[in-house]
DNA sequence: GTCTATAATACGATAGAC
DNA sequence: GTCTATCGTATTATAGAC
């Protein structure tokens, strides 16, 4: 790796750490420089502005975030659907238990998005893809008799729901039992129906 | 009510619309002054200082929901019950259908405490009250034998979790069936258990 | 109470040397 | 590629007149 290359990612880390720890606006490029060990106009010789350099850290958080939705039918059966479910909450847990900063700039991404267009259309594709990915899910379950087709619609964007608010809950600190309220989500789901309210 | 005080009350309202629509550090004083019709030092008559208008705000941000998070038990019934733990999600849906700033702005306290200990610390207060609101109610229910002792935490957890979570998608403007869901999420909670995975 | 004027500071961004 | 020096601008906040 080229000394260039070195210190465009050193710039990029340094940036994704400072701007989930003190948000964008509160962050200068001041700061970035002096923690990577660089002047400020350095920074410009790789990107062309802060925004810039913010767009582009979304861009990688939009891949990452598009991986780990994406959920994987090959291995997925009649018996092991519960189970893997299960996984892909657990996973989601266990990964934000080791990078606090991830959910904390998503966040403010959200926030972003909220007056700019171009991030709004960005997150909107990232949470059809996660509504629908769970959808697919419980029809694909439907498919294969693991579960029957009452509400599915409707459980799956439950579930989704609480996966995607387990992080939120996560980043305030407060110790919940979040393994036990995912079983307890994914549970209900294949609960047998006994009478309609 | 005097001048004074409708001039007071004025700057905390335009302040709320433009925090949420901007953000704290993308809202100056001076657009505040602007809109409100006045000069900017005349803000520093009212509050002591940007963050202090901002800490204000919150302070009537966390009586309301303090106030939309405490339940009446006084006409729950064993008959009743889940209409009214339904009717608890329709009304959060629908009052938020109408004041979209509200959650707006909270998310951005949300992020300000990630830094500050002190809002952090009121925003655990809520949280706590919050999902104890929930599991108390689900305490309630046991004891009036409208559901079974069985994971009663993690089903309020869960509750909790939908409940807060469908606010925030509905932000960015992804039309669901909100209800729908919440409908989903209670009736799991009183949906008999018949094994156990 | 509200104003005009202004201080003090920080930021994003650029110019130009090396 | 990286630096020093600097520009232009915007911000919070204050001083002092009315």
């Amino acid at each position: 790796m080229g000394n260039s290359e070195q210190t465009f990612k050193k710039i990029l880390e340094v940036a994704y750490v400072m701007f989930s720890e003190n948000g964008f606006d509160k962050t200068s490029l001041s700061m970035i420089a002096k923690e990577v060990g660089i002047s400020k106009p350095a920074i410009y010789y790789y990107f062309q502005s802060k925004d810039q350099l913010i767009e582009y850290l979304f861009e990688e958080i939009y891949k990452e975030i598009k991986l780990e939705i994406t959920f994987n039918y090959t291995d997925i059966s009649k018996d092991n659907l519960i189970q893997k479910l299960l996984e892909i909450g657990y996973m989601s847990i266990e990964q934000q238990e080791k990078d606090i900063h991830f959910n904390k700039i998503f966040n403010q991404y959200m926030l972003l998005a909220s007056r700019d267009e171009k991030y709004m259309k960005r997150l909107l594709e990232l949470q059809a893809c996660f509504l629908d990915g769970f959808y697919d899910l419980l029809k694909y379950a439907v498919q294969i008799e693991a579960i029957c087709d009452s509400n599915i619609k409707a459980k799956a964007h439950m579930l989704a729901m609480v996966y995607d608010n387990i992080g939120n809950f996560m980043l305030t600190g407060i110790e919940l039992d979040y393994k036990e309220i995912w079983q307890e989500a994914v549970d209900s789901v294949f609960r047998e129906q006994k009478g309609k309210i």
